[in-house]
This record gives structure tokens, sequence and C-alpha cells, in this order.
DNA sequence: GCATTGAGTCACCGTCAAGTGACAAAAAGG
DNA sequence: CCTTTTTGTCACTTGACGGTGACTCAATGC
């Protein structure tokens, strides 16, 4: 243990710089800065996230993160704020919104799984988000919680109105559903198999719509018609 | 770069020991750390797993961790070759199984998920690890995967029986009510709310076991009994 | 008695992460 | 012109981790 010497050898000659420096323009490294979050969320998952992995990946020196960002949360926060991770609920209505709502409820209910997984199938990197929030909990995962929570009540008024209200049962198997539907989307990243069905492959998914399409009849059908292998109607 | 030296200073005098060693005994040390696995696992989550953390944990100098098992990948497999994550099929029937089978379809349905919602509740380390399942893939999470599907085909032919063919849209759907039931569990250790629910509480629990009890009904009713808030029949 | 084995301890190494202080040079402002 | 601020670059510290070589000392077998 010297004394101290913290600034360890201050006056070493210094390198007269090899290349010279990149150009100067602040606008532009911070947004290369924000698109390497999601290029390296995208490619590595969340584990792989840090001040270091970000700065290679933007071909900008990490030190900028801090004085521009702050830290790594800061930054985080700075890039959730920026990007649309869920799908809007329009996206899941289909074109028209208006004629959606005048469609029969079961048709509504079958329409809406459908949209939401092939929504939620085209988006590689909120899949990742989701099962980072699964492991741990951090400002990231805290600021998309409360967005998903509205994004769920408005979705709910939408699809199932006042029928929530006078059949809670049906809210519970909903719920019960969506949350089906994204565990086996987070899943299918890491594993393919699930109950023997093989969660990569179109084909599968297209039989659990086809399965949701038929809960949703019987479910909402004013005439009984139990769950059964009829065929689904072609669209 | 010193041309070699990888043996830095073999010659140093040694301390002559300030504290004696531990009391020789291998059976006990091993076990020791494989609780340690699970302890830490338990309470830091997958991402604190390591080597220095499990020995620590157990108060035991981590070469011993390499010596008897060769390093951390193989430290987990033994791990998990030695637990019980998964409830077993039986504790999801009741204590008689005969009983159960003669059970009407809608009562094994609704029994059955709440016997699987109850024994996973009780497990956190098994909610950790299919935490861990759906962010990385590694040793343990192979092991446990083909597990799981044995877990899977078995529990399918204890409750649906030949059911399964002749409708399988009733697959699909409890495909995803299972998975449903996992995601919510998984998630209610890192964040509270889910579609208005609390996750967290028996009471909300209790609400999504009623609700696959009327939907079972519906599901399996001979006369049709749309899913309403009808009374749940007390067991 | 003596050599061998095995359990436990200690001191390192290399790597990679986060974070900081100091420098060079362009731009801005007087 | 000279000074200050801003942008970018580099070197460095600290700390944690995985992994290894070498040591001490008891138990065992001959």
């Amino acid at each position: 243990m010297t004394p101290a010497a913290p600034t360890a050898a201050p006056t070493a000659a210094r390198k007269p710089r090899a290349t010279g420096p990149r150009e100067r323009n602040r606008p532009e490294t911070t947004a290369r800065i924000l698109g390497a979050v999601g290029e390296v969320l995208a490619r590595d998952g969340f584990g792989a996230l840090g001040v270091n992995a970000v700065a290679k990946h933007a071909c900008v020196d990490k030190v900028l993160i801090y004085r521009y960002f702050g830290g790594m949360p800061e930054l985080l926060k700075a890039w959730g704020e920026s990007g649309r991770f869920w799908p809007r609920v329009e996206e899941l209505l289909g074109d028209d919104a208006a004629a959606f709502m005048k469609l029969p409820l079961a048709e509504r209910y079958a329409r809406f799984f459908e949209h939401f997984i092939d929504g939620l199938r085209a988006r590689p990197l909120t899949l990742e988000i989701m099962a980072a929030e699964l492991s741990e909990r951090n400002e990231l995962t805290a600021i998309l919680e409360t967005e998903r929570e509205e994004w769920g009540e408005h979705a709910g008024r939408l699809l199932g109105g006042d029928e929530w209200l006078k059949r809670p049962a049906l809210r519970g198997v909903t719920l019960l559903l969506v949350a089906g539907v994204q565990y086996l989307l987070v899943r299918s990243r890491t594993i393919r198999l699930f109950g023997g069905l093989d969660i990569r492959s179109d084909r599968d998914w297209d039989a659990l719509k086809a399965a949701l399409r038929d809960l949703a009849q019987t479910l909402f059908a004013p005439t009984p018609a139990p769950l059964t292998s009829r065929r689904t109607r072609a669209r």
C-alpha cells in the first residue's frame, strides 16, 4: 500500500493522437447511442446490455454516455421513452375501428387474439423486453409496466365492454389466455416445444388461433355450440 | 508481454496458516455446496449464481467446487438431478387417483388447475427456474425441459383422455391456460399487477380458479351453460 | 516408520465490467 | 487575437468474476 498516488502517472508522455477525432456532432452521436441500445438488446439480449457494449456497438467512447445521459439507467430510461414496444390498440382491431365494434362479440374476440399474436410475433425486441421483465426489475421495466396496464384497460374496454361486468369469469379466462399467449411467445425465443406444440412454427400458431376462435364461438354463442373441431371460417 | 512466468512467485514466503483447516468431511462439504446452490438461487436469483457466490454462501473454498464437480455447469447439473422442481402429476389429482378419474370431466379439469396453481405457488424455487428458462438456455434448463414435456404428456392423458383427439381446439385452449397460469406466477415474482389483478394475493388467485371452474362447466356441460357468474360449487 | 492420497486453504492470474481524471482540438464568443 | 466551452479520445483505477498452482496437514496403507 503506497501512501496515495491516486492519479497514477499523470505526467506520462501522451501519444500525439494516432487518428484524428471524429467530426463533432452531438445530435448524431446521441442518436447513435440510442440506436445501439436497441441493437445490442435485440442481438445479445438484456444480459449483455451495458455501457461498454453500447459504446462499442455505437463506435463511441463510453465516457460520452456518462456525459450525455448520466449512466446506464438514465440511458435506458431515455431509450424506453422514445420507443413503441407494445402493439397499438388500434393495430389489434384492424383498419376500421368503427366497423370492428359492430362485429359480433365472438368475432371481435377471435380477431383480437389473432392480431395480438401476429403483432407480438413481429416484435422480437418487445419479446426480449418482456423476458427481461420476468427476471429483473429495473427502470425500463417500471416504465413499461404502467404503459402496459393502461393498454390492458383500454383493450379490455374495446373488447369486452359491459360484458365484463356481467360475467366476471369471462374476464379471468381472457386474462389467462392473454397471459398464455405472452408466455408461449416469450418462451419460443429459447425453447421450441410446449406441450407437443412447435411454438416457433406458423402452423401451430394457426392452430392456436383456430382454437381461440372456436372458444369464442362457445363462449358467446346464443345457441350452445360445445367446443368442437368444427371448421374455422375462412377470412 | 513478459516471456512466460506463469507461476508468478512460487518461492514467496507462506504464512504459517492463521486458522486451522476445517474438519475433513467430503460428504458434508458436497452436501453443503449443493444446498448453497438452492439457497443462492432462491435468495438472489439466477443472475447471481456463480462459483464465488456458492462457495461463499457454503463457507467453502471455491476450489472444492472445481475438484468435486468440475465447474459450475456440472454443479448445476448435479443439483438439478437431485431435486424435484415440478409438482408430481399425482399431486395434481389429489389423494386418490382412481377416484379422481371417476369424476366428471369438468370437475377433473377444475381441480387440476386448482392443484396446479397451488402446487406452483408453493415452489418459489421452481418459479425462479422457470424465469431463468425464459431468458437463457443452459444445462439446467435443458435438463428440466425434457422432464417438463414428459410431465405435460402424462398430465394431458390423465386429464383429457380421448377427449383431446375428438376436440383438438380443447387441447389448444388448455395449453394456453396452463401457459397463462405459469406466466402469471412467474410474473408475480417481480410485478404485482396484471390486467388489474393482484397476482400476489390469494384472493385474486381464487377468482381465477373460480373462472376456470366456470369455464370447465361451459366446455364440458352436456346441457349448454354459457360462462356466467353462477355460484361456484363449494368443495 | 514412511510414502501416498485426499481434504482444505491461500495466493495468485487474466478478463471484463463500471466509472473517472486528464488531455487535444474544434467551435463559440469576446 | 485570445479565452472559454464543448466534443471527442485515451489512460487509468477499482472491483468482481472464473479459474489454477501450490501449499499444509490429517488419514491411510505398507
